[in-house]
DNA sequence: CGTCTTTGACCCTGG
DNA sequence: GCCAGGGTCAAAGAC
């Protein structure tokens, strides 16, 4: 769908922020072998450009650079991750901290993120041992995709967000006990952005 | 019946 | 201009 009205304004970079990046297999050798728990240790960073190749409205025009790390104690079931908000054109530096309790974070359109999101394509990328699959906001007027990369085992591997949310979040599903569903998102504390004060 | 996932093909961009 | 790779589309099937 119209295809030719794509403007390239903003180079759409499938950005590997950390350059030595290494498999998640080899990561998990790491923690084994020094000791950390394995699989439960999931760091990824979350990148938001502006990718105005297919968003011309985009609500803010600033590069905005999210990088987000996520932690998880072993044994329990719950997931901090840390963001570090920077804007190209703002000196401030916003730091956020949220802490998600995830039930069960696989198996729901209902993401650890909080937002709904739908599955339109996958890829093998070359570089990547994990396939990559590329998801749009469930929303209808939001403009935020993501790409996810995946182990075998469904861990994720990395997460990449182009754009940013118009809508707050929905409200979890919440069904009572049998729910294996719902990440449940609890903002621990936020000092920045408008939009993570929509919430 | 509606929504979502899968998957191959197509398009765009950079080297 | 060609090629490789990434990103998106859209049909088909599953749920």
């Amino acid at each position: 769908m119209q295809r030719h009205e794509k403007i390239a304004a903003w180079k759409p970079v499938a950005c590997r922020p950390f350059s030595s990046f290494r498999s998640y297999t080899k990561l998990l050798q790491d923690f084994t072998s020094t000791g950390s728990p394995p699989i439960t240790v999931l760091e990824e960073t979350v990148l938001v450009k502006p990718k105005a190749t297919r968003f011309p409205s985009l609500p803010s025009e600033l590069p905005t650079e999210i990088t987000a790390t996520i932690f998880q104690d072993a044994g329990s079931e719950t997931t901090c991750e840390e963001m570090e908000v920077e804007t190209e054109q703002a000196n401030c530096c916003g730091h956020l901290k949220t802490c998600h309790t995830v039930k069960k974070p696989t198996g729901s359109r209902l993401s650890f993120d909080g937002y709904n999101w739908r599955k339109y394509g996958q890829k093998k990328v070359k570089g990547s041992e994990f396939p990559r699959s590329y998801h749009k906001c469930t929303h209808p007027s939001c403009p935020v995709k993501r790409k996810v990369e995946t182990t075998i085992d469904g861990q994720v591997a990395e997460i990449v967000y182009s754009g940013e949310h118009n809508h707050p979040k929905p409200r979890p599903h919440r069904t009572p006990l049998s729910s294996t569903s719902t990440a449940e998102v609890v903002v621990c504390g936020v000092h920045g952005t408008e939009d993570t004060m929509q919430e």
